[in-house]
DNA sequence: CTCATAAACTACCGACCGGTCGGATCTATT
DNA sequence: AATAGATCCGACCGGTCGGTAGTTTATGAG
């Protein structure tokens, strides 16, 4: 076993994020790890297998480790952990995979990006409703994710985070004036 | 000449907006348009020249026939049809090149997407600009477009406009609010 | 040390990619 | 009617795609 299975997954998601499903090869994949192509097909069946993979690692990243008494604060952490991820990287693997992966060819693909931001969402919008009520936490969730992912419009075409800081400020402060309510 | 130049690039617009750069094939473009491939290299040195092509099109239709005589009015209206294009056709075409086709590769294509958003920016900035101050003006056509392409998250997964029309009247009441000052 | 299994390799498949070539056909001007 | 130029087409190029077949090598249990 010369490449562990997490590197592997860590390294599609890089190829995923940077040249979208079409644009990642298997080929490189396996360049990219060490290995020869073949040998990929002995750890996922598919291309697309690699997807949920990939997905299910980024969103558990971002909700390991959070403060359980203040619900508030850990939204506040998550929405943070993602706006600092977006711009680190400029793009989103998610965003990328939905406009990419998300047709009718590469069902199980459309399928694990569907559950990745409504998964998202649903996480974000759970540590919201005990205060703020279920449906007005779905939408707050819902729009932070969509502005943090609206901003790297401006990381990807010029590099420039400030969107992404007003996004994520925005956010935070709507969050904290429904809690106060 | 079987088909214009302008339904081929109305075409290859529906195609990159659905498939992507690298999704979208000259051979699927030709099958469209009723031509065959090679047909297609009279018109386009490249499949990379469709893109300054596709992308300035679809910036010009959104700035025609705008009311002169009130800039903020005419604000809210790009604003609207922005909106009402991503709800229907649920993804951006220009925010899928600017994921799948800005790389060191493609560098026109690059380019043109880069101009594409800021383009865009600057001449909903310009109609904010004498109201409200360059900088604001700037800050807040940015983020209103980023808002309004990251709606499309939730149209492109789960058919949901809802937010997309909060990112909308969100943005409105910003300018409008700022407006006022 | 043996031996089964897992994992890696080489080599290949058919399909499709962007792009090109030489010739056929259409159209407009004279 | 002749001709020149634009447009279209069938056939093809080298290369890459996702995926597979068959074989060798590394590993770990008894």
């Amino acid at each position: 076993m010369k490449a562990s299975l997490g590197s592997i997954v860590r390294e599609a998601r890089e190829l995923f994020r940077h040249h979208g499903y079409d644009g990642a090869s298997m080929q490189d994949l396996a360049t990219k790890v060490g290995l020869k192509k073949a040998s990929l097909y002995t750890r996922f069946p598919t291309k697309e297998a690699l997807v949920p993979e990939v997905l299910t690692l980024t969103n558990d990243e971002l909700f390991v480790d959070l403060p359980e008494a203040d619900p508030l604060a850990a939204y506040g952490v998550v929405l943070e952990r993602i706006a600092r991820g977006l711009s680190a990287e400029t793009r989103c693997v998610g965003l990328h995979l939905a406009y990419g992966a998300s047709g009718p060819d590469t069902p199980d693909a459309a399928k694990a990006v569907r559950g990745f931001f409504t998964g998202q969402r649903d996480r974000l919008a759970a540590l919201l409703a005990p205060s703020v009520g279920e449906a007005r936490a779905r939408e707050l969730a819902g729009d932070a994710i969509a502005r943090l992912e609206g901003a790297t419009v401006w990381t990807v075409v010029e590099g420039d985070v400030e969107p992404m800081a007003r996004a994520l400020r925005l956010s935070l402060s709507e969050a904290a004036s429904s809690h106060r309510r």
